[in-house]
DNA sequence: AACCATACAGACAGGTCTGTCTACTAGCAA
DNA sequence: TTGCTAGTAGACAGACCTGTCTGTATGGTT
């Protein structure tokens, strides 16, 4: 276990994937070339080749830890909004808020990957995935809050989050991830209200 | 004025932008390369750098034209909603529904060239006042419409049409407009109940 | 007729990208 | 010792990309 000294500290595969999930984040999959993959992590290029076939197996490997570390916040910070699921589908634009806020902050990795490789390719179908099981999540919590109609509730704040996602490829605005939480209360509130009435025994 | 029969029917620069236009939207301007354009619009490469001295200079004029074509979309739409702000706020979204719909629709021209090209480009800064002046007509209609916080209702609805539009990149469905619209017309009321009711002389 | 602006056709240089290949090294286990 | 595994170092082919350059044709103007 002990390392030579000139041996890797960490495993050849995890210095490529961290590398690569640092530079394709800030300049796009397409716009980081393989050499500089392998140069950044210290890596000889027939290893690289060997983990990571061809380059888009890398780059879907790096769409899966966003996904993981992303949906990870989201859940995240619904969690530590309390219990109400009304008040979990508010909190989860606290991970929106967090992530504007942390240093090299550019936006959605999927968006911005898809946007790159065209429609087709199994970089989309990946970046469709992550947002179907988002938009499932968010559906279920909505339901749980007891909203009167949860896909559309659900479709709304999934469009919000995406919006101020989306802004953060310009600048991250914490304006706009204030401006999200706050127009998320108000879709809470107003999903709920009629279907809270109209389950109240009395109004 | 005749054309010879092999002479253009329109002058190059407009067939050199129109081509760039459908090819940079589809593909990313990062994805199509100067041969291709020249190739497609059948033009010589010496007319092509005539026109346009560097590959930015197109991509510069493509952005242009979106703008154009998507502002006034959204005012035309806005417009088409009536005499009232508060209408037109809400009405804006017809134009997300209407895009949406459109063969080949592929998500925000200016966020998927943003995510291309780096911070500091000049695609970057062209995409960021972009997003500046439509949010600056979005705030001015809210204020026109009585809104309690001009400016966080705008950045909420803007928020909304960008959640809407990055969609697009992934697959054009029509219930995420709807629901954009849907959620406009929710934060739209409650944005402007307060102060209706605050500048109302008698509740 | 002479001249010039505009456009076409296409070769070319210099660089970058992906992916393959050869040759060498070190640790570990039978 | 022998062989396997995992790694380093770096040359190389072939494709593609931007931008430059030479040469030709055509229509309008003086």
């Amino acid at each position: 276990m002990a390392s030579t000294g000139t041996a890797p500290p960490a495993g050849a595969r995890d210095r490529i994937l961290s590398t690569a999930f640092q530079l394709f984040y800030a300049h796009g999959p397409r716009g980081v070339g393989v050499d500089t993959v392998v140069a950044r992590s210290g890596v000889a290029k027939a290893t690289f080749y060997k983990h990571f076939p061809r380059k888009d197996d890398l780059v879907l490997a790096y769409l899966d830890a966003v996904d993981q570390a992303w949906f990870g916040a989201l859940r995240a910070a619904a969690r530590a909004a309390g219990d109400n699921p009304r008040d979990q589908l508010v909190g989860a634009f606290d991970a929106l808020a967090t992530a504007c806020r942390r240093e090299g902050y550019h936006g959605c990795a999927f968006i911005n990957a898809a946007a790159e490789c065209g429609t087709g390719t199994e970089v989309h179908a990946r970046t469709v995935e992550h947002k179907r099981v988002v938009l499932a999540w968010v559906t279920d919590l909505a339901r749980r809050a007891g909203a009167a109609d949860p896909d559309v509730l659900a479709r709304a704040l999934t469009l919000l989050l995406d919006g101020g996602l989306a802004a953060g490829v310009l600048d991250a605005e914490p304006a706009a991830a204030e401006a999200a939480r706050y127009a998320a209360r108000i879709l809470v509130d107003a999903g709920c209200e009629a279907a809270a009435a109209s389950h109240r025994p009395a109004g």
